[in-house]
DNA sequence: TATGAATGAGAGTTCATTCAT
DNA sequence: AATGAATGAACTCTCATTCAT
């Protein structure tokens, strides 16, 4: 009967929110910006079209929001990356293993994908100017050189390794490469890469 | 000042045909479907928006016989796989070389993310049910296999590893993943994914 | 904390009800009909949006409301005219004061704009061919011959001086042409129209 | 048969957004801003509604354009005035019988409409502040003196009378408050005002 | 009674496609 | 055959109105 107080509210309003963003995320992943309606978020989200302008002022506004948040989160994990337990190998192993983890799927496809479209608004192509692959790959840097030493990784130019590596964990994430019958390549497999 | 005879006419109508299918893969490969516009096409191929629809019938047309042509002229080229010089791993190394060609690279990949994109009209999702990219690998699996008895390849399922390795270059491929600094990984480096 | 009682509670809704059609006037008046969003009206008088819908049907029905109430208070007022106090032309003055008045403001530029405006309800049109602004000449035409009699106003056609004179009046205050360093012009500025 | 010319098609261009501004001109004068719908805009020239964003990016440009234009055209006429031929009550009288006139009438509705419309878009509002009213009242001011010294005009401050005078000219061009029976004022009884 | 989140019809805008020249 | 102006269907976005609380 009385009217839901300010903390209920506000509570729906983020509730609200978040649900949108993951719908988004979800078709934009897969869609890419431009393939994407509104009308497909609203329905993936279970909510009217007009909903949508409630919480964002544009599905440009709502696809940088995403994009931004996005970034932001990936770059408060890196600063962890150098104090995770188990030697270099292991280390790049588990950060592997994270990146191509089923639940992060459309987070890393979104942002590998939109990485390289050029149909995205001109904010997005700014903030991936910002935040360049190359802070992950000089944050591992010390931890390959020290895989080198304990002979862990083979000789080479530790960034250009690294950098080649992480295209290859990126475009397999961006293309959502999962064979049919034996999904995504093994962990191991890939490691290969980082061997002599 | 006399008029074109026929023969002369249906040249130009080749190449402006040609001239067309180009420039549409060239956008289409770089913005994808949804976000290509067919003034952007015609931009690209210095003609007027309506010219367009006096060589293809719709956007969706154009789309689909860039495509389909596309997949013939590759299995064309498949076919003669087996009939390659050189050991086993030289043959799947040369065939690595082809693939990343940069002359190659637009027809890649529009495919390769036509392939996974959820934007693109139905016929195309059904001649990439058709040409599965399973073709190479059946063919390829023969080699692989002389490779393993010989010692140039690890031991392991190979249609498995060939999988993993292809979607592998494909993934490559369609991101266009090349570093400013260093380029697409080496060819040796991404065989090592076929080394123990 | 005994419930308020039917007497309260219609008092209530009567407070409610003006105040929502005071706020609408404000708007209204300011901005235009299609101009004004029921959510400005909410905000005008610091109510829910929601809430104007418990004491008006429509957006459309408090529009056709106000100006309807307000034609019928200004029909009422015409009819104490003629027993004024005063020689015609004081009469005359002091209806012109009255309706550049501060107070009246907002009724009567409501009233002027939307008389002429083609974006209000058919309804409202309606309304205004009834009330014609001939009535309050028709009403002022004895006063005024009474006037030339007296040699206070020209000779010349009544019904049309005051037709043009009030035409000027109604003008001003449906503009709301205030001169931010003179104001209004001056009534006896005014009435020099009336004069010779 | 041949395709029209650079020349033919920059006439056309011409043309076209001459017409879209005309017709728009019109509607947003009876109806205001917000009131107009582009669909109204559309009917009104006789084109497709998509047609207008060939030539404007929006409704809030087109607006724009058409009343900087006008704007820009009326600083313009205004620079001759101190040249017109009479004495100097002949002068304003000329001055008010063209601003009167029915062929002006849509522009000089808009223009006034807006200066006092809340729910016209910021930069008019901007434009407005730039070209005051003022302007073309110190233009006057010099010639109503000269009418003073010769007796043409009452004496008095020249600027507030004629603030006053042009508050009402304007009042009654933006209100098309035209009387059916009798029409506008007469030139002559507006200029009543400026007499003794 | 009062709130503001949610809806959906309709307005503004884009762009594949058509058509007069 | 070629052009680009013009169209209209489909999209993005707004806001009067409804509804759960």
């Amino acid at each position: 009967m009385s009217p839901l107080n300010r903390q209920q509210l506000d509570q729906i309003r983020d509730e609200r929110r978040e649900q949108i963003k993951q719908a988004a995320l979800k078709v934009f992943a897969r869609r890419g910006y431009t393939g994407t309606k509104t009308s497909m978020i609203a329905a993936e989200a279970s909510i009217s079209e007009g909903l949508i302008y409630r919480y964002f002022n544009s599905k440009k506004e709502l696809f940088i929001t995403i994009i931004q948040e996005m970034m932001e989160e990936s770059k408060r994990e890196l600063e962890h990356i150098e104090h995770l337990p188990g030697t270099p190998f292991e280390q790049i192993r588990n950060l592997t293993l994270n990146m191509l983890d089923e639940n992060n799927k459309f987070a890393f496809m979104l942002i590998q994908r939109s990485r390289k479209a050029d149909d995205v608004p001109e904010k997005v192509a700014q903030i991936f100017e910002q935040h360049s692959t190359n802070v992950l790959i000089d944050l591992l840097i010390p931890i390959f050189i020290k895989g080198q030493n304990s002979g862990e990784f083979p000789l080479g130019e530790p960034r250009k390794l690294l950098t080649w590596y992480f295209s290859i964990i990126n475009s397999l994430i961006i293309q959502d490469q999962v064979d049919e019958e034996y999904g995504l390549p093994d962990v191991d497999v890939l490691m290969r890469i980082l061997k002599k």
